[in-house]
DNA sequence: TATCTTTATCGTAATATTGCAATATTAAAT
DNA sequence: ATTTAATATTGCAATATTACGATAAAGATA
């Protein structure tokens, strides 16, 4: 137990609560605001701006990562943090038909 | 630790990590997909629906009830959970201005 | 009243998440 | 080659989440 039964429920079902779990932390939606925010791209001010440890906004930031929101250049120096357009508008949509597929009719 | 450090984060970041935590589970986003889609008003086939015990249905219930996204009759035979679609709503143009905020200009 | 049905709550086990100190890694700069 | 700066990884402690069996509660029905 502790583990949530995943195989349960459509593809669909898992995609959305899975990028829900991501931004289901005040830290990450503040990682996702602030850097979208920047007109360029932003590597690790984030560590004073959100005032977390770096180990922490590190983790943060692979979460995010995971589900592809982030693009740029992680490597060398000129590391660049930056949110990935095509797979936001692909999340915006999933977020949107969501919302938008429910009835309320009700009692 | 184990906390999140939510008194770091702004009303408005916290809100929408408190929401999408709720969705942030495959079981809480088929059940409100099940909901909206009886176009009366369902108490508890939720239970033969999802496959999870009555206790974990329950408790996923009230998760959704917390951030009071159900309204409907909690007493007597005559139960009843829906949707409550003024909070759907709200919530709905909370995740629209988060993802429309985003500025994608990127390296 | 006794029983049935439905939902909630309690207690508990398994697992996941959050956060940070310490340390490692990587690439640029000196 | 060393040092410096930025980020990642490891290990661990505290807390949260998920799930369910057992049990309680509340109202309908016999």
């Amino acid at each position: 137990m502790g583990t949530s039964k995943t195989f349960m429920f459509s593809p669909k079902q898992n995609e959305l609560a899975q990028v829900a779990k991501v931004l289901a932390h005040p830290a990450r939606v503040a990682i996702l605001e602030y850097i979208s925010k920047q007109d360029a791209c932003i590597c690790n001010d984030l560590v004073d701006i959100i005032g977390l440890s770096q180990p922490t906004i590190s983790q943060h930031l692979n979460e995010i990562k995971k589900i592809g929101l982030l693009k740029g250049n992680f490597e060398g120096k000129n590391l660049c943090y930056c949110i990935n357009q095509e797979r936001w508008e692909e999340l915006q949509q999933t977020f949107h038909v969501f919302f938008a597929n429910i009835n309320h009719n009700c009692c």
